[in-house]
DNA sequence: CCTATGTATGTTATAAAATAACATGTCAAG
DNA sequence: CTTGACATGTTATTTTATAACATACATAGG
């Protein structure tokens, strides 16, 4: 499973006050993006979908700002480049990208963030900082594997998950100490 | 970890058109909420926390119902029974119990659900089923330490967790085949 | 080439979920 | 009995999401 994403990135919980970012290290960002945006081209051909225009804009700016951001913040950003400014225009945007696994919704925040691994494995675990809110997606294969046998243990088949935790991130524990 | 919860209950997915339930198999329930209602006094005293009327109420709704419930449901049926009609009403005292650790909010569902099991291990798994919106809570143990395990990885400390899955439950998995 | 069909987008309106802010009440320690 | 902390009541508003319908647009069949 690539974990680009986990690798050097923006800073982290920069004062704690600023926008969650969608990862606790350092990394060259726009690398990642134009990689993603590449593969799910691919992607959405082989699967007969197509990436309109909104729908290809709502992925970049998802990808540019790599944080988790509400369908408000993504339709805004839509409406000054001239897209409709109604809600479904985004929502429309942001559930085709989800269903079609290049985007995650979070729903502890009700927000959404691009996926930077499309097509691989799919069980993003997210991890939230209460205190500076930034999230990062953590390698989820182990997460997803015990999670498939305790549903199966009730004959239960998992489609999808959403796993996220809540709690504190390296940066905001040292200044808690 | 007790399991109380997933011993016999309900009918699963009677029609597949039913109200989310909090079990996929047949349970004296009775039983249960009695059981969890004088722990949940136990553990309050220990807190130095009140089990007010409608804190109560809240969490003998949640506990009669045994299915995930919308805050708006919640304060339908507070109403109804003389309580304060106004939405801050139920939000409190469902923020109360799941801070207390005596009931889970389902993200995916914009729901509550009384916790079974409360004092105990507090890493709820929701298997909420797609067709017939049943909803289970599987043990979650093995899971929520391979999430430990992930978190740890990236120096990230979890404190909270919401685990949900969703899918076919074993009786709309037979319908459809 | 054209037109029928499915799919995508635009737009209006509204529903559903949650919280802010402030007033009032209650209970227990001093 | 009064003060302070906590709980509840109430008004209003914000935030999030969807329903319903009209319009455009691409593309496969005639």
């Amino acid at each position: 499973m690539a974990q680009t994403h986990l690798t050097p990135h923006s800073d982290a919980c920069p004062g704690c006050a600023s926008a969650p970012e969608v990862a606790f290290a350092r990394h060259d960002h726009a690398h990642c993006s134009d990689d993603v945006l590449t593969r799910a081209e691919t992607l959405l051909q082989a699967q007969n979908a197509r990436l309109t225009p909104v729908r290809r804009r709502v992925l970049e700016i998802l990808l540019e700002e790599h944080r988790a951001m509400g369908a408000y913040d993504v339709l805004q950003r839509l409406a000054a480049e001239g897209f409709g400014n109604q809600p479904p225009v985004a929502y429309r945007a942001l559930d085709f990208l989800v269903e079609q696994g290049l985007a995650h919704r979070i729903t502890r925040l009700n927000a959404f963030a691009a996926c930077m691994h499309p097509g691989e494995d799919h069980a993003p675990v997210f991890l939230i900082c209460r205190q500076c809110n930034h999230v990062a997606e953590a390698p989820a294969a182990p997460v997803r594997a015990a999670l498939d046998d305790a549903a199966r243990a009730l004959g239960f088949v998992v489609e999808r998950s959403n796993i996220e935790a809540l709690g504190l991130c390296p940066a905001c524990q040292q200044a808690a100490a």
